[in-house]
DNA sequence: CATCGCTTGTGAAATCGTTCACAAAGTGGT
DNA sequence: ACCACTTTGTGAACGATTTCACAAGCGATG
């Protein structure tokens, strides 16, 4: 059984993988799951999944596997998921409307519950159900909604002073797509939600095992994942070393 | 010196972060900065930051810092953004249309060059600065372009069928933005963005800690961020345990 | 050119997260 | 009631990542 450990973050990410294999599995008919069922369908490991649950407590029968139905119910209320969460949105240009016509938002209970944007232009005007609000507005909405968890889906430059008025209006967690990084008081808490990073991943990985036409002198398919090129420099020393040039 | 270590997945996330504050700074005019300008930049430790970077070699100068325009081109290349990347986007929806309009692929040589879509409605009408074309034709339409990467913007439903149409394509890295869990040959790679887990873990967060309003018996802002509840439940051992049962 | 103040790069230590492996528990058959 | 089989929950081993701490490098100053 599990005592006083805090739960680690990647554990959180995954239980909301489970979710969604769980919900897919009700919707099927599954009345139970083994965990090896989950990695057959998510692809983590049993092992993994077993180990993640132990954080909160025992779900499961020995024997038997895990009642859909019930350990749905167990994630949504470890998650937070089993209540209505209104968000507010900040932008209202395609990102936002990309995120307020999101259809699986309110399978989890997330409910966007007003937009807003500084160009005023589009204040006033329908956005999806909602109408844009002025950003100048958002203290005085809030207050009327409560919404704890906000989205900001503006330019870079804008981001700063957007967070600061979200937590000037009681919001407590931000998911934020801006690329940027932004200050906010301990209490807050923020995600970033990064494009660009993902796809400098990829970029890095696809780097190390080139492609077949761009490539000259390599064999065949690498089949080793993530390996890293910098592979052949000289041992070079603490005392005789050479400082990397730009362009070598 | 690195030798023979695998780069560390964080490590190539914030490869991404540094570059983004490597630009800002260089737009601003700054010729070169310390690992501890980086820390207060981006909130990444300046210890991590030199870590990070000691994977690929040695790029500063003692008593200095690092040379912006320079580290600018060697992230660039460590994580392939010196030249142009073609993508692919299937997924001509509200999502496709924020990220064909988004700015930032620009900067980075991202560069989306076809959209596909399987709605004979779509297909054919202009879609930002591209035509929408038909799924079917991803292989012989990737064939002039030759694109590596692509996106996946469709529902969740029709996300493996088009990740196995990609990977037919010659496609080698993904960006998911399906909430399922591709299966793809070894050789690709794929990054999933997932909104809902994001989600999902901000809201965990905001149970831990209740807000003001809906507290009743606790005491002022906690300090101490991701505390779990779970905290008292009496230490059942092995044998004389009790399952969880979904409505205690 | 010796010294000071600051900064890098990096082994070693510490922390954090994943995987292993197995005792305890449930199920079904006889 | 027992056995064969399956699956859970979890310490302990392992592996990965972060943080520490410090020798060595650089620039400025007198």
């Amino acid at each position: 059984m599990m005592t006083e450990t805090r739960v680690p973050i990647p554990t959180l990410e995954r239980l909301a993988t489970y979710l969604r294999v769980l919900l897919d599995a009700r919707e099927a008919g599954l009345e139970t799951l083994s965990s090896r069922d989950i990695e057959r369908l998510c692809g983590i490991s049993a092992a993994q999944f077993r180990k993640d649950l132990s954080y909160f407590g025992e779900f499961g029968k020995p024997g038997v596997g895990y009642s859909t139905q019930q350990l749905i119910e167990c994630i949504e209320r470890i998650l937070r998921l089993d209540r209505e969460q209104p968000m507010l949105l900040v932008g209202a240009g395609n990102l936002g409307a990309a995120l307020v016509g999101y259809p699986n938002f309110r399978a989890h209970r997330f409910r966007i519950a007003a937009v807003f944007d500084n160009n005023f232009v589009k204040i006033g005007r329908p956005f999806g159900e909602l109408i844009i609000e002025d950003i100048a507005r958002l203290k005085e909405v809030n207050a009327q909604i409560g919404a704890q968890i906000a989205i900001i889906a503006v330019p870079a430059s804008a981001a700063q002073e957007v967070a600061d008025q979200l937590v000037e209006a009681g919001i407590r967690a931000i998911l934020n797509f801006a690329p940027t990084s932004l200050k906010v008081p301990p209490h807050v808490h923020v995600r970033n939600v990064s494009f660009l990073q993902e796809l400098a991943v990829l970029s890095y990985h696809l780097a190390q095992e080139p492609s077949p036409w761009e490539r000259d002198t390599e064999h065949a398919l690498a089949d080793g994942r993530v390996s890293n090129q910098r592979a052949a420099n000289g041992r070079r020393t603490r005392t005789a070393r050479k400082r990397a040039s730009a362009r070598p």
